[in-house]
DNA sequence: TCTGGGGTCCTAGGACCC
DNA sequence: TCTGGGGTCCTAGGACCC
């Protein structure tokens, strides 16, 4: 069996925890520059609040029905799920953490355990050593663990949040409950194609003919049947190392001169270099793309991307920037309006198997370099920067909602007052 | 004025090898 | 008239996830 555990509307929560005052409140969290609406509390779903709202069109809708607004704060939300995560681990020897709010539990040799006590003593756990509210769906699969914690969630009041997906019967009633879009794999343009088919819901997938799915949906979609249908296909996946790593970020507002966004992009450069010492990978290739806005068809449009070699695998800020930046200047046109840019790093070693080449290899003072800027960085919040980035600090993410680094700052920590 | 930021896997087709 | 058979690697694009 397998146990599927979610947070309850995770960002949302975790700004409950050291704000009670918000609970039975609608509250939403927005992404980056405060754009859009990426968290909503149940509260604000029911007063219609969508998902990926932008946040200056439902301005009004947000003043009106009093909705506590938030920037934000992955530090708060990083260290609360580890925390989360960590518990949970308690639970079973063998998982698979699938995001920041998600994890999968295997349950081999179970059999003698009541699963859904199982499961609602997870929550009362959680909720009581982080007060973060979970949902868990326990079935013989992966995908079926899915389905059942979306019924957890569902109906709180049968379930408590807790359901267990397991006999024949529980099975094909939970398959036929289940919208064909809403199944785990099944996205928009294959629910469209399905429901050309006339099929629905979980069940009727589970009975299409294998052949149909293999040529429609690749072998992905075959595996998702078979998964669906009882037959454990998806397993739990290793944590490996990531094999692409992107720092990408909307302007606050719209640039045009080369010099602006050339300082940006040297900040990305070392933004993604920091990413990949923090998982020992070196890359060999950089994809550096830039946009114009959009969202303005009053403006001429410009998306152009291209990608930049790395003299050696290395994970250096300085070799990184300087390899991106030539880059850069191959794409950047004069006269656009620009808005946003990313850097991806692909083709990802481990520092330890770096393939050596025979003229030219590393400075190998980059490495202590970067090691020492990295520790300074640490205690001293980012103050160690390469000349090309952003030494002035000129530009500022809208981030008007902010809540406190509660839990990683100390001169952030909640106060009591007497 | 204002519209997020990460990831994964698979397939087809082209270029190349013997 | 008629032109083999087996591979690999890479990339772009399309689907999906949170």
């Amino acid at each position: 069996m397998f146990a599927l555990i979610d947070c309850n509307n995770f960002y949302a929560s975790c700004e409950r925890v050291f704000n009670p005052n918000l609970n039975g409140q609608p509250v939403v969290v927005l992404s980056n520059n405060d754009g859009c609406v990426i968290a909503r509390s149940n509260e604000a779903k029911a007063l219609g609040i969508p998902m990926g709202a932008p946040a200056f069109k439902i301005k009004e809708l947000l003043r009106q029905h009093n909705i506590h607004v938030f920037s934000s704060n992955y530090a708060l939300y990083g260290d609360i799920s580890a925390r989360v995560m960590n518990i949970l681990g308690n639970y079973s020897p063998e998982l698979e953490v699938y995001s920041i709010d998600e994890i999968f539990l295997k349950l081999e040799g179970f059999d003698l355990f009541d699963l859904t006590e199982y499961g609602l003593k997870m929550i009362e756990v959680v909720k009581r050593s982080t007060g973060i509210p979970i949902s868990v769906g326990i079935a013989p699969t992966k995908s079926m663990a899915k389905v059942a914690n979306k019924i957890a969630k569902k109906f709180p009041a049968r379930t408590r949040g807790a359901y267990v997906i397991q006999t024949p019967d529980q099975i094909e009633k939970g398959l036929k409950w289940t919208q064909i879009g809403d199944v785990w794999g099944i996205g928009r343009q294959y629910a469209k194609k399905l429901q050309n088919i006339q099929v629905f819901n979980a069940w009727q997938f589970t009975n299409l003919p294998d052949e149909y799915v293999r040529k429609e949906m690749s072998v992905v979609g075959l595996r998702l049947k078979r998964d669906l249908s009882g037959e454990p296909t998806l397993d739990l996946e290793e944590v490996a190392k990531k094999k692409n790593i992107a720092v990408t970020r909307s302007f606050e507002r719209m640039y045009t001169d080369f010099e602006d966004i050339r300082e940006r992009i040297a900040t990305y450069a070392g933004k993604v270099s920091y990413k990949l010492r923090k998982q020992n990978s070196c890359c060999k290739l950089a994809y550096i793309f830039l946009h114009t806005n959009v969202h303005r068809d009053d403006l001429a449009q410009y998306h152009n991307g291209i990608t930049v070699q790395m003299p050696y695998e290395t994970n250096s800020s300085l070799v990184i920037t300087k390899a991106v930046m030539t880059g850069l200047k191959r794409i950047y046109k004069e006269g656009y309006h620009y808005k946003k840019a990313g850097i991806i790093v692909m083709g990802l070693t481990p520092d330890t198997q770096k393939q050596l080449t025979f003229f030219y290899n590393e400075d190998p003072r980059h490495k202590a370099l970067m090691q020492t800027i990295d520790k300074l960085n640490q205690n001293c919040f980012d103050q160690v920067k390469l000349g090309a980035q952003d030494l002035k600090k000129v530009w500022k993410m809208q981030q008007n909602h902010l809540s406190r680094r509660y839990s990683t700052r100390l001169t952030e920590v909640i106060e009591v007052k007497v």
